[in-house]
DNA sequence: CACATAAGAAGAAACGTTTCTTTCATTGCG
DNA sequence: CGCAATGAAAGAAACGTTTCTTCTTATGTG
């Protein structure tokens, strides 16, 4: 912890009519010096203020003990869209990387500016990394070591935490859904595992309940593109929709209320992830909850393990809860 | 941006055959090399993976770029309450530090913990300090130059950048409250700056408009706290409720309804500081707007600009705008 | 008194770079 | 043919520490 300074060891030493190494001896408590000289020294030091360089501690120790972290940007943009979540991930990595002693660097997603960055990083945290995530082929190439929260669909995975999103919303259609109901798993934006699995587990559901099972895409979250998606999910006699996440169940719930449609009497609602406005829409939406605190602690001890060089670490999942809403109520089998 | 690795330039040297200036030489673009020899040194550090030291390069270059950014506890307790504008100001002064080529440090609000860190700052971001702010006495001893978006109420200023709390309430309160009217102003949690503003101008308000103006504090956002608080306010015919800050609006707004107590009609209630929730209360409830995002930047630049060097840099305020909503509609003067 | 030992302090290497200076060999010109 | 100029590459210093090694001087013992 120091910032810019100039006053050196050697200024020390200097000052004190000593050599360097009885200061650094003498500041450090090691070495054999008489205890007048040892106070003189520190005296000294005091009075010029002097601290000893981090980085030249850190050329020496070969480290500086710094961990980024990144998170991928979310469907629709920006981080600032999924405050919760994000500032729950953050905040409780940021914890444990700090009660580690390391210090957690804040990175964009984005190879261009973490490049430009003349840090030395011990290693990094990836929060929801897209697929073939350009940042996790950075750090693979400049041999970063990392862990990601989610993974990258189109890799081979090294060490993750996950949500189990797969028997997470299997586990939410078991309760809410009818056996041969036709369902549709509407998704938005760039593919991310949380995504792949959901909706794998929701295939699983609805191919051994004999359910139907349509996917749609959209790109954004403007509403048009929305009500959309919702039309063409609509047509078939779909009776229960999978939003991918909270805000885009959010639309899909407006959407059905612009087409006159009641919900869960027409058409149920579930969301893929759980968010505070989903318990205060009109209805409450049913949701599979994650659990961004548990993650994000798991992640970075996984991570601090790494670097540190254990060995035997594993790839994880939490098991979530369902919370079961008016939007899709429970059944009554 | 570089791992734990183990490939230095004089691998690199050695595997080439060549000294190491030639390495550093070849690599850069420098010095006056043949083609073939450059080509073939370049070619044997792209065989052995080799990437310079950022650590040897800070250590040269007398820093590292690295900019810590430290969040003072809110009313209440942690940094999770009030992920909106905390958010909007981690995002913010990041991107910002970012594009400069900087890289942003989350730093807790704990000098333990931060005096642990063995990174080297060249500055800090310290939002909404708080009255003899150990973590800035802390800067201060270890001269890492710091911005601070508020100020310590306790200690000379040097440079930050706030909101103009001060103007901003004394124009709310033009707007919405009767002169004469009996004002009290609600405080919770640590002194902060911006509460002093803002009470300093509702003082100045209501001294300069015949009003009367209690001053209540409570320790903490417990609905019984805020009960008890609210209690004492309304006893002697006060007419409008000052709350510092939104989520404690919220309280308050809760605590009357509790006692029977309509909003605007038996009393008005004032935030001296927005957020999401405000307008979705019922009644909504009318306050000033803080500008996180502009705060946010503003502080980064004067910070990257004091860690520059520049000289005449200055302390700014953010003119505020008021939310005029139901629960204080504006004075039909 | 001489020699071994220990205390006290300084020197030097190492961490990984970059850059300034030096060395050596080759070429070209008078 | 000899010397200057140039090209190519190596050497060395510097950035700020710590730590291992060495040196000097004083103390004690036989």
């Amino acid at each position: 912890m120091t910032g810019k300074r100039k006053t050196t060891i050697k200024d020390v030493a200097a000052a004190a009519g000593v050599s360097v190494t009885t200061v650094s001896d003498a500041l450090s408590g090691k070495g054999r010096l008489p205890e007048p000289t040892r106070l003189k020294v520190k005296a000294v030091a005091e009075t010029l203020n002097y601290r000893p360089s981090a980085i030249a501690l850190g050329l020496r120790e070969g480290g500086l003990g710094m961990v980024g972290i990144c998170i991928a940007p979310a469907a629709g943009n920006a981080i600032l869209t999924d405050v919760g979540y994000w500032a729950a991930i953050v905040t409780h990595a940021s914890q444990t990387i700090l009660a580690q002693g390391l210090a957690p660097v804040l990175l964009p997603h984005s190879v261009d500016l973490i490049g430009r960055l003349t840090i030395p990083l011990d290693g990094a945290l990836v929060v929801d990394p897209l697929e073939y995530d350009p940042v996790l082929a950075f750090f693979d190439e400049k041999k970063v070591r990392y862990v990601t929260i989610g993974r990258d669909p189109g890799r081979e995975a090294a060490l993750w935490v996950d949500d189990d999103n797969r028997t997470g919303i299997s586990r939410l259609l078991e309760r809410t859904a009818q056996p041969g109901a036709a369902l549709a798993f509407l998704t938005v934006g760039p593919k991310k595992s949380y995504v792949v699995d959901a909706l794998e587990g929701a295939r699983h559901w609805a191919s051994t309940h004999g359910s139907s099972l349509k996917v749609l895409h959209c790109e954004g979250l403007e509403q048009e593109q929305v009500d959309r998606m919702v039309e063409r999910a609509l047509r078939g006699g779909v009776t229960m929709l999978i939003a991918q996440v909270d805000r885009l169940a959010l639309r899909v719930l407006a959407s059905l209320e612009a087409k006159g449609l009641r919900v869960p009497d027409d058409v149920r609602l579930l969301s893929a992830s759980d968010g505070p406005e989903l318990e205060r829409a009109s209805p409450p939406i049913s949701a599979v909850r994650q659990h961004p605190d548990a993650l994000a602690d798991m992640a970075a001890n996984a991570l601090l393990d790494l670097i540190r060089g254990k060995a035997d670490l594993k790839s994880a999942t939490i098991p979530m809860e369902t919370a079961i809403r008016p939007s899709a109520p429970a059944i009554t089998a």
